[in-house]
DNA sequence: CGCGACTACAACCCTGCGTTGTGCACCTAG
DNA sequence: CTAGGTGCACAACGCAGGGTTGTAGTCGCG
C-alpha cells in the first residue's frame, strides 16, 4: 500500500473534490485520480462516488477513512521516533521482561499520553555512554561504580531474587530458601555475558554465598531454559520477583523467594542533569528513590 | 515513507542479515541494501551497524522498530477494513456525536478487542438497503415502518430530549419544561434534511405539540449553531440527552430536560438475521432491548 | 440545449527501483 | 601471516510506474 496514495485519499476526503486536493498536494488532478484509482484497485473496492460536484465517500470509503488517518499518524510517530529534538523519551532497560520494563509500564499506565521508546543496550557502560552523548535520555541499570559527574542517578528499585525450580528439585516444596543453603546446588543462567554489570552482580552473589552459577552453553532464550529446569532435579535458576515468566501448566515450576538475607538486584535510573525532556521529569517524579532495606544483600558497589 | 522499505527493515531485523531477508522477500541482497539505505536517508539516521556477521540495530533502529511494526499492523488493519469476509463489524450510526455512537463506545469499552468500523449513511432507508446488501452489518436508526422480513430489529434506547437555550432565553432558568409550553417558541434545527427519518420525527413532534421547528438556512455545524443560540433570547434547539456538546464557558448555555410527557427518540438496532459475525452477537447481547416507558412520547410509527 | 464543473482516459517522458556484476572489509582457520 | 569465506556497498543498465499535458465524457443547471 502506497502511503502517498493514502495521503491523497485523505486529502480528497477533506477537500471534497479531486481538483482541490490536487492543488493542496501541488500535483495535477490527473495524478490524484491515478493515485486514488490505484488505491481502489489494490483494495478492490470503490472508495468514492464521483459526481459532477465532486467526490463523496462510499460506505467502504467511510470504513477505510479512520484507518487511513491512523496509518498516517503511525507514519508520523515512526518518523518522529528518530527525529532529533522533540522526540519521545528514549529509555534503556536491561530486558523487556524484567523489572525496569515493568516500572516503565506502570509509569505509562499513570501517564498514558507520555510517549516512550524503549531500547536495550549491551551493558551499563554502553548505556552511560549513550546517555552522555544524548542518544538516549535515561537508563535503568545497576551501577557498579559512581556515574560520571555530568550524570545524575537514583536507586529506584531493589528487586528481591527468587529461585525457579522444577517439581523434582530438592527444594521444590520449600516456602522460602536461605542463600547459604544453595551452596551445593547448581544454578544455571545461560544468558550471562561476561563483562556486563549483571554478570558482575551474579559473580559477587556467587562469591558471597559460595554458590555455583553456571553460564555455560548457548542462550536459546527463556522458554528452553524453563524446559530444562522443569525436567531437572538438580538445576535451578534465579529470576527477579517482577520478571515475567509464563510456562505450560504441566511443567509445574515453582518460584521460591530467597530470604535471610534477601539478595536484591539494585536497579538505578540515571540521566543527564541538563536534559529538559518533560517526560523525564514526570518519570523521575513517578519513581521514588529507595535505600537498601533491612535484611537484604546487595554487592558492595551498590551501596 | 515507503512501506516496502519499512517491511524490508523489519525483515532484516528478524533475519539478522540482509542476505537472508532478501531471500525471504525474494529480491536480491542489493535491493534490500538499497531499500534500507533509502529509509536511512529519508530518516537521516543510521538504522543498522553493518558487520561481517550481519546487521545489528543501532539505538535509533531499536527505537524505530516498534513503530515500524505498528505501521505495518496499521496497514494490515486498513486493508482488512475493506476486505470482504473476516472484516471488522461495520455499523451505521446517525451521527458520531449522538447517542448510538455513545452506545458503541460503551460497547467498545466493554469489549476492547472487538473491531468496529463506524459509518454514517444518508437515512434509515439507505441503511436498510445497506444492511440487506451486506455492505454494513448493522445500523442504529429510528424505524418509521416495519423493517423488511429478512431483517431483525430491536428497540435499544429511548433517548429523552433536552432543550438548549442561551442565558437570555425566557426558559433559561427553568429546571424542566413541558413540551406544550414550547408552542409559541422558535426551535431552530438547521441540520434537518427532508426525507430522513429524523426529520420525520421532528415533524411529528412539532405537529403533536404545536411547535414551530425551523430548518431554514444552511447547516454550518454544531458550533455556529450554539454560537447563535447563546446570543439569542428567542431561539432554542433540541438535543438528545446523550448528545456530546461542548461550548466555551462564556456562552453559558443550558440543557433543560423536557418532561410531562418526555419526548424520546426511539433508537433501534437492526441487522440481517443470517449474519454470523461474532461481534454482532456480542453487540446484541450488550444492548438490552427496551419498551416505551411511562410518561414518554414517541411518534406513532415507533410503537 | 449549451455551458460550467468535474473526473477519466491516452500518450509521452523521466525518475526511480530492481537486477547483474564487482569491489571491499572483516573474520577465521591453518 | 595469509588465503578463503562471508556479507554489505557501489556501479551500470533496463524497465515499470507515476507524473504531466491534452482531450473526452458525464452530470447538473439555467
Amino acid at each position: 500500500m502506497d502511503l502517498d496514495a493514502v495521503r491523497t485519499f485523505v486529502a480528497v476526503v477533506d477537500a471534497g473534490r479531486f481538483q482541490e486536493a490536487a492543488a493542496h498536494l501541488t500535483i495535477t488532478q490527473q495524478a490524484v485520480s491515478k493515485r486514488v484509482a490505484g488505491l481502489e484497485k489494490e483494495l478492490a473496492v470503490r472508495l468514492f462516488d464521483r459526481t459532477a460536484r465532486g467526490a463523496r465517500l462510499t460506505i467502504d470509503g467511510q470504513a477505510f477513512l479512520p484507518h487511513a488517518r491512523e496509518l498516517l499518524r503511525a507514519e508520523e510517530r515512526a518518523a518522529a521516533s528518530v527525529r532529533p529534538g522533540s522526540r519521545a523519551l528514549r529509555v534503556d532497560v536491561i530486558g523487556r521482561r524484567l523489572a525496569p520494563a515493568e516500572l516503565l509500564r506502570a509509569f505509562h499506565r499513570a501517564h498514558p499520553d507520555a510517549e516512550l521508546d524503549v531500547v536495550t543496550l549491551f551493558d551499563a557502560d554502553a548505556a552511560i555512554a549513550a546517555v552522555r552523548s544524548g542518544a538516549i535520555d535515561a537508563s535503568f541499570r545497576a551501577l557498579t561504580r559512581q556515574p560520571p559527574a555530568d550524570l545524575e542517578a537514583t536507586r529506584v528499585y531493589d528487586e528481591p531474587l527468587q529461585l525457579v525450580t522444577g517439581p523434582a528439585h530438592e527444594l521444590a516444596a520449600a516456602r522460602t530458601v536461605r542463600p547459604g543453603l544453595l551452596a551445593g546446588h547448581r544454578i544455571w543462567m545461560p544468558g550471562l555475558v561476561a563483562g556486563t554489570e549483571w554478570a558482575a552482580y551474579y559473580d559477587d552473589l556467587a562469591a558471597e554465598f559460595g554458590l555455583t552459577i553456571e553460564a555455560t552453553g548457548p542462550d536459546f532464550g527463556t522458554e528452553p531454559l524453563l524446559d530444562t529446569i522443569a525436567d531437572s532435579a538438580t538445576l535451578a535458576t534465579f529470576v527477579g520477583e517482577l520478571t515475567r515468566l509464563v510456562w505450560p501448566a504441566h511443567q509445574d515450576l515453582r518460584r521460591i523467594p530467597v530470604r535471610d538475607p534477601t539478595p536484591v538486584y539494585p536497579h538505578s535510573l540515571f540521566w543527564r542533569g541538563d536534559n529538559p525532556h518533560p517526560t523525564l521529569t514526570a518519570l523521575r517524579a513517578h519513581l521514588r528513590s529507595q535505600r537498601a532495606g533491612e535484611g537484604t544483600w546487595a554487592p558492595r558497589w551498590a551501596s
